[in-house]
DNA sequence: TTTTAATTGTTATATTATAACATAATAAAT
DNA sequence: ATTTATTATGTTATAATATAACAATTAAAA
């Protein structure tokens, strides 16, 4: 079966993706005896307030000044936090771009890959076994044990496609 | 049908993989009309030292200094030769390490992807008609049109699994 | 509470990559 | 052959991405 992140694409309420993305989390987070503390919460936040991967220091210039101290969150701490919410498999290193984008399944293995847009930037997360079974079964035949997939897809997608022809 | 480099993780002599490719490279860039400088020979070679990918300024470093100036042959300039390799097929950029390898069949599309081993660093390049249709047939079930794809696997290679093992 | 562990702040710096413009070498046109 | 155009390289500076190291703070456990 293939899923996929349908509405990325289309029009559609977004902060819906956002309630349901920070209520995985938090879920995920209860399960795991993890800590969504406020900054990793704002990093989560700034992560999913599109569905383009975004890059460390646009999340830094998201994030503005910490709300108590009134200081910018600095690099380091963003990193701590895209480390953490990567652990947990609730965000994305898209290699291709430097950027880092939510998961939709984060409780998924991460048998996925990405059709990313190179015109909208929309990164869509896809998971299929089929792709998975073919990449472990060639792997296997060189004698080689996978532990990692980084599969990223540059292209068109049907909106970039369509306004292009027209 | 599966091909990639065989020997890649096994003793041989590598002066025959760095002669062959140079070959390779003479003949595809006579081809195109490409015109394979020092400078860019230098780089291809660099990175054709080893099975490994090599960063930028790894291959600044194995440069040295140049032969005619005595002087150490800069980033810009080691950049634009990666540029001209990678146009012509003839290296690949690792996004996973951001390094660089050579290609063993710079004359093939590249539907190929790498196993990299994560001990060894080991890259090696394999091409199969099968992951090629099957992300081709994925993408096009969500209306995504295919440009490039960066498949890259990351694990242990038959040679690390054994000393491993141990 | 007090001690430990986890998180964040802060400064500095490593690493990877490119912009911009000057110079030089090669190829093409006259 | 000499001029002109093109391509390639040199050079300096800097952008963009990421992490190291250590101090301070906050939360959790004993």
């Amino acid at each position: 079966m293939l899923t996929y992140s349908l509405l990325a694409h289309k029009d559609h309420d977004h902060q819906r993706c956002i309630a349901s993305a920070l209520k995985g989390a938090r879920v995920l987070c209860e399960e795991n005896n993890a800590r969504l503390t406020p900054i990793r919460e704002f990093v989560f936040e700034a992560i999913w307030s599109s569905h383009q991967p975004l890059g460390a220091y646009e999340i830094v210039d998201k994030l503005g000044l910490n709300v108590k101290t009134g200081k910018r969150i600095k690099a380091p701490s963003v990193y701590r936090a895209i480390e953490f919410l990567t652990n947990l498999g609730l965000i994305h290193r898209i290699n291709t771009l430097n950027a880092y984008i939510g998961r939709s399944f984060p409780k998924k293995a991460h048998n996925d890959f990405f059709l990313i847009c190179r015109i909208c930037r929309i990164a869509t997360e896809c998971s299929t076994d089929q792709i998975n079974n073919i990449v472990l079964h060639t792997a296997e035949r060189t004698g080689f044990i996978v532990e990692q997939k980084v599969i990223e897809i540059i292209g068109l997608c049907t909106k970039c496609k369509q306004e292009k022809a027209s």
